[in-house]
DNA sequence: AATTATTATTAGGCTAACCTAATAATATTT
DNA sequence: AAATATTATTAGGTTAGCCTAATAATAATT
C-alpha cells in the first residue's frame, strides 16, 4: 500500500512518460509536483527500493509494471471522482481537478469499482481524458492526426507527434494539451489550414503543418 | 486549516465529551484513537496553542468554540459521506464507517454543502446519528426514555441517563450504543419489561429499569 | 493512612516527506 | 574544446506525528 505522496510521484511519472520519452527527468517531476529536486531524489530512491520504478544516477525514472499498475489506479480514481463532481455535484470543468487531487487517494477495496458502476462506467473524464478500467486498461482509441478529421467532428487531443519546443510552446499558448477537446469548423482547401473550436470556447485557425503534428481521437 | 490528525483528535474529544462529562481524559482519547498517551499529550498541547481546546496538566481536554466548530464540520462530512456510500454505492451499514473515516478529511469550500444538497439534506446517517447542518448545528431532537415509547415505534438511542459501568457494560454486551435503532415490539404489563428489536436484527427483552435509563428520539 | 494500581507527563527517539546549500555531472553555447 | 548554464546529487536540517521507557501525579483498595 502506497502513501499519498508515493502515489503522487507515480502518477506524475506516468503522465510525464506519456508526454515525452519513457525516462522522466528529476527536474520534470520536481516541476510537476512543485517540489525540490532533492526531495524528488529521496522519493525516487524509495520507489526504487520498493520495486515500483527503475532509476539509476542521472538516468531518469521509469515505471516498472507494479508502479504502472498503481499509477493507473490512481488515475482511474482521480478521473472517476472528477466525473462524480461534475455530473452529480455540478462542479465546473475547472474546479473538479483540485478536489479530485484529494479524493484520488481514498483507498478501499471496491470503492472505485462501485463508483464506476454508479456513474455508468464513463469512458472519459470531464477534461476528455480516458478513464482506465478496473484492470487498469486504458482503452486504446483510434488515433489520427487532426488533419485527417472531417469538418463538424469533435475530437480529443491524445498525443503530439512533434515534440519540438516551438510546437509545444505554441500549444501551450493556445491552451491546447492532452485531453483538450477540438471541433473542426472548416478546412481551407487553398493551404490546408483548419479553423477549430478549442474546448468549446476559443476559435482559431491552425496551419496544415500544425494539424499534422497533433494526434486526436 | 487543520491536519487530518488534528481533525481526528477534535472529533474524538467531541464524541467523548458527549458520552460523559465535558472534560475528556488523556487515556480516553488515546484509547479512542489507538494512540499512545504520550502522543495524545503532544497533540493536546498543539491544539491548545492553536486555541482549539483548553487543557492544563492533569485536567483533561475540553473543546473551545473554534474547536467545536471544526469537530462539527468533520462529523458533518463523515455522516454525509456515510449516507452517500450507503444510498448511492450500496455499501452496507457496517462498511461505511471505515471509508468515511478517510472521506471526512477531504476539504473544499462548498463540497460538504453540495454533497448535502445532492443527497437531499438527510438528517441522519445510516447509523441513526444526526447530521450537523451547514452551520454545524445539530438538530436537538425530542428526547424521551425508552420506557415512554409505544409498541410498534422505532427510535434511535441518543444518550444514556445512567452512566454506571454496569449499565454501560451491559449496553456494550447488547451492542447498543448512541445511534442504535430500536423498535419496541411489546410492553409487558406485569413488570414493565419491554421486548425490543435491536438494529433490526437481535430481539431481546429489557427491564423497566433499563428502559428508564436510555434516552431515545 | 499506606500500599497498589491507574493515569498523566516528560525526555528522548524514529520515520516520512519535505527543505537549503554545496558540489558534481551533463548539456549548451560560444 | 572551453566556458557557461542547466540539471542531478549529496549532506545535513526541519516538522508532524508517532513511539518507548522512566517518572510523577492521582485514584482505588486494603
Amino acid at each position: 500500500m502506497q502513501t499519498h505522496s508515493e502515489e503522487n510521484y507515480l502518477k506524475s511519472i506516468f503522465k510525464l512518460s506519456r508526454l515525452k520519452s519513457k525516462k522522466v527527468s528529476v527536474k520534470a517531476i520536481a516541476d510537476a509536483l512543485g517540489n525540490n529536486p532533492a526531495s524528488v531524489i529521496d522519493m525516487l530512491k524509495k520507489l526504487t527500493d520498493k520495486n515500483l520504478i527503475t532509476y539509476e544516477k542521472t538516468s531518469g525514472a521509469q515505471l516498472m509494471a507494479t508502479g504502472l499498475a498503481v499509477a493507473l489506479q490512481v488515475v482511474r480514481r482521480h478521473r472517476l471522482w472528477e466525473v462524480f463532481l461534475k455530473e452529480k455535484l455540478d462542479y465546473s470543468w475547472a474546479e473538479v481537478h483540485e478536489i479530485a487531487e484529494q479524493l484520488e487517494h481514498i483507498k478501499h477495496s471496491e470503492l472505485a469499482n462501485r463508483l464506476d458502476k454508479y456513474l455508468g462506467f464513463p469512458e472519459f473524464d470531464p477534461h476528455g481524458d480516458p478513464i482506465p478500467d478496473a484492470k487498469g486498461k486504458l482503452k486504446d482509441t483510434l488515433r489520427l492526426t487532426l488533419s485527417e478529421i472531417a469538418p463538424g467532428i469533435t475530437c480529443r487531443v491524445v498525443a503530439v507527434k512533434n515534440t519540438s519546443t516551438d510546437f509545444l510552446g505554441y500549444l501551450q499558448q493556445l491552451d491546447i494539451g492532452i485531453g483538450t477537446i477540438l471541433t473542426i469548423i472548416e478546412k481551407i482547401k487553398f493551404d490546408g489550414s483548419i479553423k477549430i473550436h478549442i474546448n468549446n470556447s476559443v476559435i482559431t485557425s491552425v496551419s496544415k503543418k500544425f494539424a499534422e503534428s497533433l494526434m486526436v481521437a
